[in-house]
DNA sequence: GTGTTTATTTCGGGG
DNA sequence: CCCCGAAGTAAACAC
């Protein structure tokens, strides 16, 4: 679509783009000085500096510092942003808000570098390969690749306890509990297995199965001493569909 | 600091203006329709449409779809960002890199409507109250809003599995193990204290206590059932030093 | 560097 | 709505 950029606009000015824009569908970024005043789950301050702002119709808030992935300041969305000029000090005073929970930031901007607005148009959807749901469709066509005779008799079964992700059947009829990770198998991941095999403890033999590409030698350890097993599947074929477009010969 | 604002810029400039900007400290901005690839710890393809795309100089890279809190890819800091004209397609091409996991962002541009370099001047550090640790302090301060009797023996023990938040004791001397949320418990919260719980079962009689706000009953029922218990604190006072400056008058 | 834990986690899926 | 668990989790902190 395209951008509208002012250049060190005033505090009228800031407000008015900053409220027609977000009404109208459209991304706002600012470069400003400004602080910066938290307050919902936690509270916090942010003493005076150069930001980033960007704000998105969906109620999203970003306050970027200039180093870090994640923003030192933001509001998720669903929330509502609002600016004004605040009648004291004269300068633009942005509050986004949400309630559940209840929280506000509250940014008071001293300078303004620069402000753009983006009409953006985008209704593609992100493609995502090698995720653990993926894992879990390979496992549920190839139980065998876990075990000979291993059948799955049910995906995602809902205990007391939480979720499994596989409640299974061996070659004897042994019932197994199988829990799937696509990472490196942690101690945490070990527990949560062990909490769904306690479900059983009572009702006689389960196996309990953990499924991981890898384990550190302390995971194989716990598992061995709590009687239940480490599985790796250190790879899965995909079920490439092919449909995907893709970017050409990296470099 | 300030700004310097490329409207509509050609890929030569995306390219040197990318470059120049990161090596010197700065944070670059764009919006543009682009695709994306994404290939590391899974792989990923975002078809085109419009994004905002933000680059820091700690190699950080953001790519913002118009909707969200977090951006659809990105690559976190310690990387390194690259910019340069495709030869087939005579269009910018932004990849970003980065070591351990080994993984590639490549951000292909088919049009750039505006680029913005900020030299962003921020040493302020954020200061935030409310969090786990101020949790810790009021607890080890008034360990008998727990329990009657209840005295704090150590805190943050150090055990082969992991960190213990307080290793206390009760009216009666028996040893309890404690775990903090701020949040509302959940299950893993419950496993990970039934993990430390267990180092003593060999040693005789420890008890077990979770301390959270609030916990879904199922949680609670866990709790109950491994003999451990689930005590609410569904508020602590912040000992307010009052050396923050804040915002004033709230609306 | 690995390992563990927190997080204003966010996000999505299911009941 | 809440509950639960994954995430390309990131980031901090200890060893």
């Amino acid at each position: 679509m395209g951008t509208e950029r002012y250049a060190t606009p005033d505090a009228e000015t800031v407000a008015a783009v900053v409220g027609e824009a977000l009404h109208e569908g459209a991304i706002v970024t600012a470069e400003v000085r400004c602080e910066v005043e938290y307050d919902g789950r936690t509270s916090g301050y942010l003493g005076p500096g150069d930001r980033l702002l960007v704000a998105k119709p969906d109620g999203t808030f970003l306050v970027h510092k200039p180093a870090n992935h994640k923003p030192v300041n933001w509001m998720p969305s669903g929330g509502t942003v609002t600016a004004d000029v605040a009648a004291a000090s004269g300068e633009p005073v942005i509050v986004a808000r949400r309630s559940n929970p209840r929280e506000r930031l509250e940014v008071r901007v001293h300078e303004t570098y620069g402000l753009t607005r983006f009409d953006a148009a985008d209704g593609v959807e992100y493609e995502e390969s090698g995720t653990e749901a993926e894992m879990h469709d390979y496992i549920e066509a190839h139980p065998e690749e876990l075990e000979e005779g291993l059948r799955v008799v049910e995906h995602e079964r809902e205990t007391k306890y939480g979720y499994v992700d596989f409640y299974a059947s061996d070659a004897s009829g042994t019932p197994v509990v199988i829990e799937v990770k696509r990472v490196q198998a942690t101690l945490t991941h070990f527990d949560q297995l062990k909490r769904y095999v306690s479900l059983y403890d009572d009702t006689g033999d389960v196996r309990g199965m953990l499924v991981a590409p890898a384990a550190s030698e302390r995971v194989k350890r716990a598992c061995r001493d709590a009687g239940l097993e480490f599985v790796a599947l250190p790879d899965f074929e995909t079920e490439a569909d092919g449909t995907n477009a893709s970017l050409a010969d990296f470099s």
